[in-house]
DNA sequence: AGCAGTGTAACTACAGTTGTTACAACCCGG
DNA sequence: CCGGGTTGTAACAACTGTAGTTACACTGCT
């Protein structure tokens, strides 16, 4: 199963914010929806949890949303928590109950859990080092180029 | 999303035919399911994707099915990749089609895509290096514990 | 030939995702 | 203080992938 597009789009809502485009406009979650292509709800529910999480801030009425932080302060690894179902340390799902009579059965949640953790943990870590700043550095440089 | 428990059961029954109990007694789709706690036809589905990645041989008739390697020859990466629907560089899905008249729509596939393969990277070099043996062992050492 | 086991298709039930409609709550400008 | 644009949410549909189950053809040993 992949991980879900809720974290793609958050960075990608999130980049819009880091990356005021023209200052007078608001950037309601209709603008929001026609840049990432989809539905207005879609980015209010997203935009729900990243303010859950303290990322950003939103003025309930006359569109307008704002990071609470600098992009160099924020860490794709905050958004894919903030957004990510997937509880801490639960991205391996394991088959529950498993025979208690049989060696393995007994033994294999405990072998595989230590592994499956150091897996988990790695590609975390790889997020937790990657800012919102680089990524919208990134952009900002292919704009240039192309 | 998580990641399907198939790998942990693949895991499981790998780890049955690397420690086999009782040498007399053949190793059937329905035994191991009885130790995995699941139906038989789970395990065969299972057994199908590993024997296509050449990790197993199946004795069609007469229930006997062995690993074609040695068990430190086998790494959970060679699994992960045997059982999953993941693709290969897919383990993240990304919003397809974002406005290509937006700046960060543009441009934010790119600007992602090198973070997330490098995250999946990490990820699939700790199973690189976790062999089914160390698992066994594991298992075997918490049998004598305990 | 008989039989225990595998291979596979078909179906169900279920959970999570994504998109969509609908509407209440909210705030601000006039 | 009212109207209009916006957010917050609930509810629902369509879809996808998972896991379990039944059924049955096929296989190969004895
Ligand atoms: S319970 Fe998983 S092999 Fe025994
Ligand atoms: S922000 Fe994703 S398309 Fe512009």
């Amino acid at each position: 199963m992949q991980i879900s597009s809720r974290f793609s789009v958050a960075v990608h809502v999130l980049s819009l914010l880091a990356l005021p485009e023209q200052e007078g406009v608001p950037l309601t979650s209709e603008r929001m929806a026609g840049s990432v292509n989809t539905n207005p709800v879609v980015i209010r529910r997203i935009l729900g949890q990243l303010k859950k999480a303290g990322l950003v801030e939103v003025r309930p009425a006359s569109g307008g949303t704002f990071l609470t932080r600098q992009p160099a302060n924020i860490t794709l690894l905050e958004v894919y928590r903030a957004v990510e179902v997937v509880e801490e340390g639960q991205l391996f799902s394991v088959h529950d109950k498993p025979n208690p009579a049989c060696l393995v059965g007994r033994h294999i949640q405990s072998a595989l859990d230590d592994t499956l953790q150091r897996a988990q943990t790695a590609l975390e870590q790889v997020l937790a080092h990657t800012t919102l700043q680089q990524v919208t550095t990134d952009i900002a440089a292919k704009a240039l180029i192309s």
